[in-house]
DNA sequence: CAGAATCCAAACCGATACTG
DNA sequence: CAGTATCGGTTTGGATTCTG
């Protein structure tokens, strides 16, 4: 495996390929909602608007996987699943958190962006 | 449009649909290979192996419309142009380098967890 | 309840060719 | 140089059905 930098990221680096798991919207969210506490499949499903069973698994899975959740099975009948951040998913709260933070804070200005944005496409069509 | 928390996604909430434009790994890594000055186009492309012409243009003209980079058209012949980070979008580098450095830090954690994870899946199949 | 399996449409993706 | 346009191929995503 190559190594990389900041400044330059090589498709084979290891740290990239783990960046590319975790940046993604659900993996973020899903971790939003764990951060209180352990919650059970439906539960999570229910704080999360919009997201289909599947993909719910598939980025529990993924989680689960690189350590960052972890799945507890309980059995009773019927069984229940409890998902739990880790203490290393745990670490990974504050960094996405500032992330979400500065969308809220900056929406103002990335709306006026956007308008800013269509009108001149508009005028040069 | 839905007010949302931290605690709940809505589909429809503001913030979210942003937070969803930016939080992909070539939005971030356009901005860490931004990050020292502005560059033009073939100039990004070769920071980062992987990306294609089609991928680049389109993620830049998200950020663009987003307020993130400012895009700089220079009359030479052939023209040249230059890619630069706005002030809202250097706002936005803090966060995301403090995610970069985290995989960067994590990696040996996860690489364990993985190695657990698909132990443990064989065992079961 | 917590999923797995399946199916189909839609989005995406890279490769190629072309342009001012 | 900095793109646009196009075209299969593949992946993704949602909806639905089924199960221990």
């Amino acid at each position: 495996m190559k190594e990389c930098s900041i400044e330059k990221f090589h498709a084979q680096c290891p740290s990239r390929e783990l960046f590319d798991q975790i940046a993604d919207k659900w993996s973020m969210m899903i971790l939003a909602v764990l951060a209180d506490g352990p919650l059970r499949f439906n539960a999570i499903k229910r704080g999360l608007e919009g997201i289909t069973q599947k993909a719910l698994t598939q980025t529990l899975r993924k989680l689960e996987r690189n350590g960052i959740v972890a799945r507890n099975v309980i059995a009773t009948s019927p069984v229940a699943v409890e998902y739990e951040i880790t203490p290393l998913g745990r670490s990974l709260i504050e960094p996405f958190k500032a992330l979400y933070y500065w969308t809220r804070e900056k929406m103002p200005e990335v709306e006026a962006a956007r308008e800013a944005f269509d009108k001149r496409m508009q005028e040069s069509a």
